[in-house]
DNA sequence: TTATCTGCAAACGATTTGCGGCAGC
DNA sequence: GCTGCCGCAAATCGTTTGCAGATAA
């Protein structure tokens, strides 16, 4: 496996150990796309050898990010997704409902990043932002929030 | 106890029952000022009335949850907080380290719901926004998130 | 009366941890 | 060879659920 991909070289910066396990999860993370959740991480690496445990996985997305390599949203769901920092940026419109996620221009929240460096001096993680709402298709006829009892 | 608070009222226009166990809930989430957990509301709760159970809360939160009359929001931990809906809204930044919360004022995301709402037809619920960063004593040295190695 | 609600305790899913053995460096 | 890492299985934590009895309407 591809011992030199950028990941991996960031991990030799830290001092810590490459593993084999090390190794192929970093492949998988830096190939993903989109969001992840553990689970699925967990999945992709299995794929390419079924003897590395989840318990593995938690610890090295915990290592990563420690090291700020990888940044995790928690999508209104129990889970926790994962995705590679400089994969872009990518934020998200959350339904409460259904659930759907819609991405957004970065250019919208610059403003507030802006703002919060300034003003609180609080360093924005401009890379994963959360907004939570509810999309065309399950947004209430009345007054935003008032007549969701259908769904029980 | 008082049965006639604000939620109360709006429960009885839902048409669901209203239990001693409902009210003394209600009573206290309408209390609450900042966000509580579960938990939280449930120690409370008992020290009106100890044989109220974890399972009741969590079902009335669902209620009102589904009732639209409160917000929940992931603060980057695996807890959920509440808080009443039209208690003002508060939207937070939230350390990724510390987990430290600050507050922000409402009208630096007026732009961005305005944004979603003609350009995307989506419903922000502006009255709980959550972005992630790094607070002033966490940041780290170094470009956004690089450094944090040393709290494992 | 009767459908809805409750308490209890067990189930649940995601994540963490303790421990003995293994293996990068 | 030392230290950090791994796999395993059990533990934990917040939350949900099945069920049988209780109670608001």
């Amino acid at each position: 496996m591809a011992e030199s991909n950028e990941l991996i070289d960031k991990l030799r910066e830290f001092g810590v150990r490459i593993t084999p396990q090390r190794a192929i999860i970093l492949e998988v993370i830096e190939d993903l796309t989109g969001h992840l959740t553990a689970e699925e991480i967990f999945a992709e690496v299995q794929k390419i050898n079924a003897y590395i445990s989840l318990a593995t996985v938690y610890r090295t997305l915990d290592l990563l990010k420690s090291m700020g390599l990888i940044s995790e949203a928690n999508l209104g769901s129990a889970t926790t997704y994962y995705a590679v920092r400089d994969h872009g940026t990518h934020h998200h419109a959350v339904c409460r409902v259904c659930h759907k996620t819609i991405e957004l221009p970065h250019e919208l929240f610059e403003p507030i990043a802006d703002a919060l460096r300034t003003k609180a001096n609080f360093k924005a993680d401009v890379n994963h932002l959360v907004v939570f709402g509810w999309c065309e298709s399950c947004a209430p006829q009345t007054e935003c929030g008032e007549n969701h009892l259908r769904n029980n």
